[in-house]
DNA sequence: GGTAGATGTGTACGGTGTATACTTCACCCC
DNA sequence: GGGGTGAAGTATACACCGTACACATCTACC
């Protein structure tokens, strides 16, 4: 336990740059992540990270760890959204969608946190179980897998074709918002793009039923 | 017109600077696309690509358009693989899944010129048509397009669903290819990888139609 | 209260992209 | 066919990056 006033020699300095670096991310994606601005926002020598991260990559990693839980975030806001009465299956339903829309919309309106968190490659280990990132499970994957096993409990998808339904909507709601973000369909106009995004994510979920 | 023995300087740098970026990107990624590794590769100083390339972004671009050209070849060859005496319906049904099978096995199978082909963000100038990279339009996009009107014209593709298809199913095949190369499905088992792609692509063709 | 270990600093090295000035060479025209 | 001109490649330099290593500093514990 710390003393508030002047901690230690910075306090925590592994939180602070963590901090600092989620903020300079936020502007400037994962290129704006670089070991020595990180620091140097946290005015602290850029050595000092080392005693905290292995390599910038770590940094990075723990960056990305964060800018996943506001992805999480964003997509439980608006599957809270969805009326807790209605109709199990077209509630299940609608919070399937949110899941979708609330991770592609996350990449639109903060496409420096979503670059970080989906977009680094990490070359992950050896034996990784999918999904993970950094030994933890990624939270908006959770969130994936519990909205698809609400539509089999809801009756509205069937176990067959659960199997698998978790890479056909990521992959699809990844795409999309890696396309608008920094590719073929940057820079187009919201509306078209918002419009655009409901289409895939309905589309691909009438894929899913049978 | 040069001759073929020691041609000028170098003969023609700019194709030997895009030809050896090609080269160092197919292991390595857009990452080993440095100007001086390139440069050096070619047997020349750096500062001599400023003669033929803005800067570093647009050389990778340059081999990034020679990697397109090699996805639109790869799922050419998978398109012509088709019989073409097939009844229409069924081979326009065929072709699209060559088109988005020969995106995803060619991620897979050449990782690196994939990622510098459609994995690098390129800030696209302001109005800047959809599919289209360094002003020209991405010929794998294109093979896209072509395999979707086919569904329409073999009646295999109401012209209502037609809208949009194009970036469902891209959206689709690009997110995976993400996912399977950088993300959260690298590494895992080849033979799994190749069935979750046939799935992703199956269920996507049937989210288009009726 | 002294010491050991954790934390941050100073300095340095090799790497990068690129700006500027210089050299070399091919071509063209008189 | 000799000289000028502009293009192609070189040399040097700068700022920045990640990071290795030796050192200083401060905390916490015996």
């Amino acid at each position: 336990m710390v003393t508030e006033t002047r901690p230690y020699h910075h306090g925590d300095l592994r939180a602070a740059l963590v901090e600092a670096g989620l903020r300079l991310a936020r502007e400037g994606g994962a290129s704006a992540l670089g070991l020595r601005g990180v620091t140097r926002s946290v005015g602290v020598t850029p050595n000092a990270a080392y005693r905290h991260f292995a390599d910038r990559r770590a940094l990075v990693l723990a960056v990305a760890a964060k800018a996943q839980d506001q992805v999480a975030h964003a997509m439980l806001e608006r599957m809270n959204a969805i009326p807790r009465d209605a109709d199990p299956a077209e509630r299940a339903l609608h919070r399937l969608r949110a899941v979708g829309l609330g991770y592609i919309h996350f990449a639109l309106s903060e496409p420096g946190w979503f670059e970080v968190a989906f977009l680094t490659q990490d070359v992950a280990p050896e034996n990784a179980p999918p999904g993970t990132l950094d030994g933890r499970v990624s939270p908006p994957y959770q969130l994936l897998l519990d909205a698809l096993d609400e539509m089999v409990e809801a009756g509205a998808l069937s176990l067959e074709r659960r199997a698998g339904a978790e890479w056909v909507c990521w992959s699809a709601v990844h795409g999309f918002a890696d396309l608008a973000t920094r590719g073929p369909l940057q820079r187009q106009d919201r509306a078209f793009i918002d419009r655009l995004a409901e289409h895939v994510v309905d589309t691909i979920i009438h894929g899913l039923e049978a």
